[in-house]
DNA sequence: CCATCATTTCGTCAGTTATCGAAATGACGA
DNA sequence: TCGTCATTTCGATAACTGACGAAATGATGG
């Protein structure tokens, strides 16, 4: 029992990891999407996904090309669910959360696809329209 | 707000912290009475609970010669209370922490002062009585 | 004042962890 | 069957952590 709150807790001991927690609250992503948003290399990021899911956080689900991770929801690990309860009520006025949010609105706006092939570049002409001056969208 | 987060997690992902954090559920402890129950050195346990401190888990109060510390009640890190809550609800079964609060007992049966001139040793005479084998307190 | 003693801080060591690039894996489509 | 490509594993490196003994701190009691 202690062994399995100290797998959990050092899970959820690392920055990158609860960000990743925080953005798996809106529902399934694929390593690609989150490895976008956190903009870290995708072996970090399976790597993190990796320890969560052994630690009873989240689950996987494969889709042709892609893995999609998910939180758990029938773990059977009662210490597991504590705390992903806790993180879903703490951290949502944080400032890196909401821009991770923010960030994840532009990747779900792009085909999983094109994200994967281009990475964040394929977020730029979603993105807050800070350039473009010419055409396209001006305000007429 | 992530950075706080991140000082409770990691304050909390660490066996001999959670053993402390349970012991101290029972009520206030000196650094010498949670030494002798975790069994290691004077400064290690020190050094936790300092950590714990910092994370506002914890609240120190100094009596004399001695320095105790107790769980924070009014503290104003709505994280520290959170986690405290979930570790309340956790491990109570443990084998390791249900040890612990045995080894507490024995420790609670001596006074501190014995204790910290003696360490573990004072506690021996209070022990299973595995020993002892010629005079007082036999079953007679 | 000074000695004592519980606690803390300092310095060090071994073990762990986060990160990356490179190579391996495994599923899809031609 | 073979190449492509998302993901994972491997190997290495730098930074961090838990543990200890030794020395510093700070309060008590003579």
């Amino acid at each position: 029992m202690l062994e399995t709150f100290e797998t959990v807790s050092k899970a959820v001991a690392d920055p990158s990891r609860v960000r990743i927690l925080k953005l798996l609250e809106g529902g399934e992503l694929c390593v690609c999407q989150v490895t976008a948003v956190l903009d870290l290399a995708p072996a970090t990021v399976s790597k993190h996904l990796a320890m969560l899911k052994i630690a009873g956080l989240l689950q996987q689900r494969r889709d042709g090309k892609w893995v999609y991770y998910r939180l758990a929801e029938r773990e059977l690990n009662p210490c597991a669910r504590k705390f992903l309860g806790l993180i879903g009520g703490c951290l949502n006025e944080d400032p890196t959360i909401e821009e991770d949010r923010r960030m994840l609105a532009l990747v779900n706006a792009v085909p999983v696809q094109v994200l994967c092939n281009e990475g964040r570049a394929a977020l730029a002409s979603n993105a807050p329209a800070s350039k473009a001056p010419s055409c396209c969208g001006g305000p007429s």
